[in-house]
DNA sequence: CAGTATCCACTATGATACTG
DNA sequence: CAGTATCATAGTGGATACTG
């Protein structure tokens, strides 16, 4: 997960784009392998629990999962609920936060949808030419 | 950079959360450390040179702004012009592709700006607790 | 069930020096 | 000026085995 940097180099007037700010520290949070995958997850069915969430994201490691899961937890984007009961239940859900960043999470997606294909057309053009190239 | 994967295990219909998929990509495009600042920049201020994106983006090695600017180039949402001048100069400028492009990344950044201090206020509560726990 | 603890590989990033 | 090449390293992600 992203290394918890100082926020010495900031500005006192947010630059979106400077070191240090608000934007980057999200994209670090969640610009990781998992993250969006989880919220995406849970934003779609509720309370999940771990093993639910491991076969649904499948290929994520327990470690990874679990890793993911306590970052979300701590930025408060996940609320993570033990049942003590015998075995162990715990569940996961969005918070209330973590609700409100599906919609830019939203925006980011429809955004990739709309746009892949020139993405994509684009990455051959320039692959091709670099073929030419060497 | 992300890797580039196979979209092998990708579903008909895309799904948002499912791996290989758009967002995903675009978040493995944009989620490293200088893309969204690159953006960012070119975004604010058009065409720019190689030297003065390097100052601008004050901790950047040449290496990775290079590496950066290949891939936002290969995915067409910037535009390299080399003027063949000497000695020769090269200019950076979003395309209208990467223009669009803003939108949904003014979205993510209106979102941590707005709720920043939420995401501390969760890390403090959480990592005090942490200490209790051990 | 829901983790934790280890060890390992790869990748991303960076410092530095060199070049057309 | 605008890179490229090389070397070094930290951090990310994963496989596996163990535990309350």
């Amino acid at each position: 997960m992203a290394t918890v940097k100082s926020v010495t180099e900031a500005t006192s007037s947010w630059d979106p784009y400077a070191r240090g700010c608000p934007s980057r520290d999200l994209l670090d949070r969640i610009g990781d392998k998992w993250s969006i995958l989880v919220l995406g997850e849970l934003g779609k069915q509720g309370p999940c629990r771990f093993t639910q969430l491991r076969n649904r994201l499948s290929g994520v490691s327990e470690k990874m999962l679990t890793q993911t899961l306590r970052a979300l937890e701590r930025d408060g984007l996940v609320r993570r609920t033990v049942y003590p009961v015998v075995p162990v239940r715990v569940e996961y859900e969005l918070t209330p936060l973590g609700q409100t960043l599906r919609v830019p999470l939203k925006a980011l997606t429809e955004w990739s949808v709309r746009h892949l294909a020139e993405v994509l057309a684009a990455r051959e053009v320039y692959d091709a030419h670099a073929g030419n190239k060497g």
